[in-house]
DNA sequence: CAATTGGTTAGCCATAATGCTAACTAAATC
DNA sequence: GATTTAGTTAGCATTATGGCTAACCAATTG
């Protein structure tokens, strides 16, 4: 994938992950823990945890045989970011146009 | 998909499609003018548009034979918005950690 | 040290996503 | 009315994604 943005919103753009984040923001988890209440076999969520990792979203370590699992605060602001950039960029297209119907406005008096 | 962030949140994941959407923050522009400055088939950037439409990012209405594009905002403060929320949980959390600190502090003096 | 627990690896299958070309319709223009 | 332009539809090939089972390793626990 070319660009960071797109494995981060790929990541996602899947109600499984994006709910692993949301537990996450609670606190950190081993993957037994955040496994629990997803129903679907445990090489297929290490998968997701996989696909989450390699986004930046989340980080692991190992101790014994636990691992660990903590979300990264920076990649979600990188999303958002972007989302706030695109939303500026349009509002100052509103505000031009709200400029021009004054303008209009303007003439006609 | 389950849920509508499921499909805005993958269509985003694509830099084709978010090329698409920065431009169209500027103004509402053809499908062909879109489609310029991406080296792909015609056919195969349609599937593209057709993505952002779906997930309610753009909107598009034909006159003659020229089809125009808009963007949508709703969906992308939709996005934002969930992000937001998983940034104020976390900084939830951090603020809990904080209150920690200082009790231990506290309890030290 | 045997059994359990937590996680990992490998491999398979089905479906979805992304790219293409070829052939077509319908509007605009010459 | 013939030609060009803008977009669309259909169909194909390749790769990515998301699910599974089976077999395995390594740390705890009994």
């Amino acid at each position: 994938m070319a660009n960071q943005l797109d494995a981060i919103f790929s990541a996602l753009g899947d109600p499984t992950r994006r709910a692993v984040l949301e537990r996450l923001t609670d606190e950190p988890a081993a993957v037994s823990d955040l496994h629990g209440p997803h129903n679907m076999a445990l090489p297929t969520f290490l998968r997701h945890l996989k696909v989450l990792e390699q986004a930046g979203l989340v980080r692991t370590h190992k101790t014994g045989r636990v691992r660990m699992v903590h979300i990264e605060a920076d990649p979600l602001a990188q999303a958002e970011t972007w989302l706030q950039q695109q939303r500026s960029l349009w509002n100052g297209r509103l505000d031009r146009l709200d400029a021009l119907v004054q303008q209009e406005k303007d003439v006609k008096t």
